[in-house]
DNA sequence: CGTATCGCTACAATAAATGTAGCAGTGAGA
DNA sequence: TCTCACTGCTACATTTATTGTAGCGATACG
């Protein structure tokens, strides 16, 4: 994993700007990790129905991101499985807009 | 880049689900991309600002994060350079409560 | 012509992701 | 206890994506 940062924050890679959207931004464009927060926006899930919602994506990649996004503290480990913590949960709640943003971009590209 | 998609919906890449957010996800989720969006929201920029404002990425990537995003519909080229669309700028505005949560978060890990 | 810039591309090197297989650990049932 | 099914997680070779450097043709200014 070659990255044993305390909380995600200090250097999440191309983002040494300090701001925190910079680091946000650069966490989340990495393969998987915003349909990996989408896929547990209706609960906790094991990580081989995880994989299987994520369209089989290899336990190698899936992995990583899952530790990534449990240092960053959006996701955690419980019973029921991976699953969203609260502030995993907020920032899935910054995503209904883009849901909602999606459906009409789909109709215009489609046009 | 192998992929000629008039608009960017039919297969984006691994979200043959058919459903637009996955489309979306997956194309925002690809290094640079949502990167270039954050850095055109103040206005257009030609491609060696834009490089510069993305971390001196390489104009390889940047090319053809610049062409998916065209295609997509979320970033035209004028004469003052790369810049949003009206759609592009509707995208960014789903960012904002990112900024904001990405703040908040920047609180959470450093505790 | 020389020298800028523009958008864009070629190409080799490196890093990331994929796909397949399998590990150790836990708990249930025979 | 043995087997079976599940859990989270990892190794490893292959393929794909990204990087970094260099440079193209076109356009504009002197």
């Amino acid at each position: 994993m070659a990255k044993q940062a305390p909380a995600a924050k200090p250097g999440v890679r191309g983002s040494r700007s300090g701001r925190p959207i910079m680091a946000l931004l650069d966490l989340l464009g990495r393969r998987w990790t915003l349909r990996i927060i989408w896929e547990l926006r209706e609960g906790a899930l094991t990580s081989r129905p995880l994989r299987s919602a994520c369209d089989e994506a290899s336990p190698t990649i899936l992995q990583a991101r899952l530790t990534e996004l449990r240092e960053a503290g959006f996701v955690e480990l419980t019973d029921d499985g991976y699953g969203l913590t609260p502030l995993g949960r907020e920032l899935f709640a910054t995503f209904t807009p883009l849901h909602r943003f999606a459906e009409r971009w789909s109709k215009h590209a489609g046009s």
